[in-house]
DNA sequence: ACCTGAACACCGTTCAAGT
DNA sequence: ACCTGAACACCGTTCAAGT
């Protein structure tokens, strides 16, 4: 196969080409340990030829990272797409969340585990800000139009009500994916089962404490039964 | 200082200097990839002695994370000492967990990170399983005990209902670590606010959104207020 | 029983040199 | 501009040998 190859001297997207080969190695290895070494094996170019495109192995996982945030974001996009309901729609980015991590846990470690930046020297490239922000967009757009049983308009007097409902939901999806992943709880296999019991509660956990806001409107059935 | 040490041939007890300075690098560097070689240095003992006690790096990193278990859940045993109530002694655990995690992000990662045995070939030591256990004993007690405001007996019939609320508060827990140890939310320093933000919103949540169980007796105010 | 020294097959990374 | 080959300082791990 190589042989008849006849690859020429230049590549041609050697930098497509790494990062290609390094998703396929986390994918299946489902971990961050290979070497830069062996992503330049399977593209067939020499051990360093790689260090042209990324300074050392950290940016290169940089790179796949970003890639994996741009699959989510347009996973969560699809999954929203035909939806109207607004607790539908947050529902349904609850669920590809906990999906794309429970389907590729390493990918997902990279993304969201810390191993880039946290807490490290040099921040995280910026294309992963931007998939991150762009998915809490669609987060806050959900809450604002009445996932939780009542319109909450995007304002500043209820930014703190917005942010504390973001960070409860989005702390429970990331919990929630790592325990699955981990297989920290229940047995596997009834995995959807768990989530949705989680996705629920915490939507109607949510709906009831969150504080009122002088311009919020009931859209749902309110709390109290 | 060395010099005047005379340390022996045999070192006496290598197996806890190594395990020491393996907690110490990794609370340091806050990374778990530091080297075998460097923990030998330390010591003071050579490269390759550490392999007469662990049988490769995964083992001995099994056993700092054991380490951290039993730190961990002696920290929830001092929070809880003192409180008779339930809903406190359920805070306390919870902020007991998500300290824990802040203070020494790389350990907690090493114990809740799936970097041992999650989905890999041979599972986690058993010390570790047991600590996981204990700690899960100490939430299981507070909730049956009315943390969520009302008594739920452990019986095998509401098994299900303290599985489900034990999912929601640890997946909470868990993520929201997660993301203050990675700063994936909100401008750090203001840590302690946005937890117990999130703790109680959570124990309201799941006071309310927990299904009735038929010997379940309300011990706190009702959630419809 | 515990530790050492030499050795092997790997890394990440650098650098002068090739096309 | 892009790639190669040799080189450096490191690893994890093994093994025969020392105390």
């Amino acid at each position: 196969m190589r042989a008849t190859e006849q690859r020429p001297y230049h590549h041609g997207d050697l930098h497509r080409a790494i990062v290609g080969a390094a998703l396929d190695v986390l994918s299946e290895s489902q971990s961050t340990e290979f070497s830069l070494r062996e992503l330049a094996r399977r593209a067939g170019v020499s051990h360093n030829a790689p260090y042209k495109h990324f300074a050392d192995k950290r940016e290169l996982l940089g790179a796949v990272s970003a890639v994996g945030f741009e699959l989510l974001a347009k996973r969560m996009a699809d999954a929203t797409k035909e939806l109207d309901s607004p607790r539908e729609r947050l529902a349904a980015i609850a669920r590809a969340y906990v999906c794309g991590g429970v389907n590729n846990p390493a990918l997902y470690r990279l993304m969201f585990g810390g191993y880039l930046g946290g807490g490290q020297d040099n921040g995280r490239p910026a294309i992963e800000r931007t998939a991150a922000h762009s998915m809490k967009a669609l987060v806050v757009e959900a809450i604002c139009d009445g996932a939780l049983g009542r319109l909450i308009p995007n304002t500043a007097a209820n930014a703190r009500t917005i942010d504390g409902a973001i960070l409860i939901f989005w702390s429970q999806m990331h919990g929630l994916t790592l325990l699955l992943v981990d297989s920290l709880v229940g047995p596997s296999g009834k995995i959807e089962e768990l989530s949705e019991g989680v996705l629920q509660g915490m939507l109607d956990g949510l709906a009831n404490c969150i504080p009122e806001v002088p311009d919020g409107v009931w859209v749902g059935p309110p709390p109290a039964e």
